[in-house]
DNA sequence: CGCGGCGTCGATC
DNA sequence: GATCGACGCCGCG
């Protein structure tokens, strides 16, 4: 009962940190910064930590929704995607890989995603589709902000608001 | 030409 | 809803 009380404080508070933040990671890059195909993954999946992270309080939609509402533009590319959920929620960099595949999964099959492909391929090379939000989606979001328990807003909103890294050394040169 | 990332689909739990 | 497998397509080396 009183958990919807101090839920107040922290829903509003989430509304802050998703719909103000501008997180320039997740913002387009110029071309010639992009780097190139070649994946940064590691391969070090065999010797993560025992411990793993917890999985994040909401689902994949909601995650992706998330990394989507909280760029400029409104919209983002997969890679752009893995890496908001990647900095903002550790349990992906320590989880096998197949959670990138649930990503492009449910961009395609949820209705809470729109791709954009933008066929400017006269300087760019090729860029892939950039995903947006529906209306559905919009709405999908906000309701799952109003709807938290009180644990799962605290936990959401610290990741939201401390983006980084986790592990003692992973960041490299990446950008 | 081969490999890997992306976008889709389908099946299964 | 989460995971996994499989395809076709396309860029890149």
């Amino acid at each position: 009962m009183n958990t919807k009380f101090s839920s107040l404080c922290t829903i509003d508070c989430l509304y802050k940190v998703f719909f103000k933040i501008k997180d320039e990671d997740v913002s387009r890059r110029p071309a010639k910064n992009r780097r190139k195909g070649r994946t940064t993954k590691v391969r070090d999946s065999k010797n993560l930590t025992p411990e793993s992270w917890p999985r994040p309080p909401v689902n994949y939609c909601i995650l992706i929704a998330l990394a989507l509402n909280s760029s400029h533009s409104g919209s983002l590319k997969v890679q752009q995607i893995y890496n908001f959920i990647r900095e903002h929620f550790p349990f992906f960099q320590t989880a096998p890989d197949g959670w990138k595949n649930t990503i492009r999964h449910n961009l395609c099959f949820s209705n809470s995603f729109r791709k954009t492909c933008n066929q400017l391929r006269r300087d760019e090379k090729r860029k892939s589709c950039f995903w947006h939000l529906t209306l559905d989606g919009q709405r999908r979001l906000h309701d799952e902000i109003r709807t938290l328990s009180g644990e799962s807003s605290k936990q959401l909103e610290r990741s939201m608001s401390h983006p980084g890294e986790v592990g003692e050394s992973k960041r490299v040169h990446h950008l």
